[in-house]
DNA sequence: CACCATGTTCCTTG
DNA sequence: CCAAGGAACATGGT
């Protein structure tokens, strides 16, 4: 489920679900998600803590919880990897196959489930120290994103990938954020213009907010079963408020029309990731 | 059986 | 030292 935007909807969503619920009982069933801590200090800190705040941090959802036995805050970090899922459910619903974490809250659990477990949910808050500027905040300046390409020569595509450049941005929408920018994923980041790196630094935002906005007025089933859980990449459709359109525009479109001149859309590989995009909406040079 | 998948980190190669 | 490429992690879908 993972980006920022879906991140983003689920945080909000959580916030309002875990505000002041107290940990009744921790079950670790996959210790390898909380690397690098222990299960037994994970056990040890958050029975009895009580949920107090919940914000996000690039694809990172940061809890912020009470313990008795502790003198500060105990900061949580959660991270999605590529099939993580969070929510809260009725004690007594049979758990998911590959539930890794789950808080007892008293007449709900709150699960982490994760497929493939590439997620993590830790003690350890040291990976946010590593990451770049928030997209959506004013700290995300095109003067810094504009010094930061200068100093790069791998593909434009690979380096919004990097989440010391900027935080949050994954394999979907940085396809996206460059095909709305018409800048194509091939050129060399220290080669994009001042007029180029502008355009982009503004797809990028524009891309991300109107993901948020999409996936929050889809009425999700954080719990549900079905495809559009925590997956939101459609929202209502413009003038028919009963219908879903699918938003992505070039990602897993390869062969079909692009929507703004409707030449074909191609698929090409960089660092191992698929990369999709227009040839002839974002030409090389 | 083959290949693909929303992420991150580590290792090798050049 | 750096960048690029590949593998690893683990499971499921097509």
């Amino acid at each position: 489920m993972p980006e920022l935007p879906e991140v983003e909807v689920l945080v909000r969503h959580l916030a309002r679900a875990l505000r002041n619920r107290s940990i009744r009982q921790v079950q670790v069933r996959r210790p390898r998600v909380l690397r690098p801590t222990s299960s037994r200090r994970f056990e040890q800190v958050l029975r009895g803590a009580t949920f107090r705040g919940l914000s996000r941090r690039g694809k990172y959802l940061v809890f912020v919880l009470r313990a008795a036995r502790e003198r500060g805050p105990v900061i949580l970090l959660g991270h999605l990897g590529m099939t993580g899922r969070m929510y809260l459910q009725p004690v007594g619903t049979p758990l998911p196959r590959h539930a890794a974490v789950v808080f007892n809250l008293g007449r709900e659990n709150f699960v982490f489930e994760d497929t493939r477990y590439f997620g993590r949910l830790t003690l350890d808050a040291g990976a946010i120290g590593r990451l770049g500027p928030e997209p959506l905040d004013g700290g995300f300046t095109v003067e810094a994103f504009a010094r930061a390409l200068k100093r790069s020569a791998q593909s434009i595509k690979v380096k919004l990938l990097d989440q010391g450049l900027v935080a949050g941005i994954g394999n979907i929408y940085a396809s996206e954020a460059l095909f709305r920018a018409g800048i194509s994923p091939r050129m060399a980041s220290r080669r994009l213009q001042p007029v180029h790196v502008r355009r982009l630094w503004r797809a990028i935002r524009a891309t991300l907010a109107e993901a948020i906005e999409g996936g929050s007025t889809v009425p999700l089933n954080q719990a549900g079963t079905g495809k559009r859980d925590g997956l939101f990449y459609f929202g209502r459709a413009a003038g028919a408020p009963d219908r879903y359109e699918e938003r992505l525009r070039v990602y897993d479109r390869e062969g079909q029309a692009c929507p703004d001149c409707g030449g074909g859309i191609k698929r090409l590989v960089q660092a191992a990731r698929s990369t999709y995009f227009c040839p002839r909406c974002q030409p090389d040079e």
